[in-house]
DNA sequence: CGGACATATTCTTCAAGTAGCATATAGGGC
DNA sequence: GCCCTATATGCTACTTGAAGAATATGTCCG
């Protein structure tokens, strides 16, 4: 997980993930463009490599780099306790709506956070 | 949205992002359960802030942080068209599997972050 | 084999960020 | 006002990581 974070916390490799989502691409033609360096896309390739966030397959002397789902599976996977409390928070707001609109005595106390 | 990647990219921020799951806390408390001095749990908890995950309201000579919705939300948007791309690939990379005849005790899920 | 092309790696800065320690700020109780 | 508690900030040392330039590896083609 936090491989996968820190393997997108970097605009570069950012962009290059949000690139290779239209589909696998050679390395060329990433720094094309993205507008980088052939070095630096290999190196930012390689750290997303070894996050798994891409695999990669040699086609005569080019390289295509392609998206591995897993890590952002994971990621959807990570997030889905926040949902719930961000739901949870949310009903915990609609709840507070509707007990401003409750006489007092049939008010309950919030669960406890 | 590389603000909030790269400050969930830190494993003590992530933790500190998984405790408040369970709801607001005073600082020193994150200290003490994640075993940080509190001037390093300050520190992540401004950049959180500044990433606008977190949420701090006064409490007395406390400081209650808070998770916020917000940014967790957005990491959730910003995969949905990844999610589209591997439902997409999915028939193609499971065909895939069956051509490299790989077994499936080798495609293990890694353990949780 | 030699040369051209595509990609990877090495090495050297250089900037960013993290931990540790000391200290500053601020609220609450006396 | 003074002291205690809770939190924030400043400074320094150290580590990490990204960019740049040069070079190595590797593949195809003649």
């Amino acid at each position: 997980m936090i491989q996968t974070l820190t393997a997108l916390g970097e605009p570069n490799r950012l962009r290059i993930v949000e690139l290779l989502r239209a589909g696998p691409c050679p390395v060329g033609e990433i720094g094309d463009r993205l507008q980088l360096r052939q070095p630096q896309v290999s190196k930012h390739l390689r750290v997303l490599k070894k996050a798994g966030l891409v695999q990669m397959q040699p086609r005569a002397q080019q390289r295509l780099y392609e998206l591995r789902a897993e890590p952002l599976r994971e990621l959807d996977t990570w997030l889905e306790p926040y949902r719930r409390y961000w739901n949870a928070r949310l009903d915990a707001l609609e709840r507070h709506l509707e007990i401003m609109d409750t006489p007092v005595h049939k008010r309950r106390r919030r669960p406890p956070t």
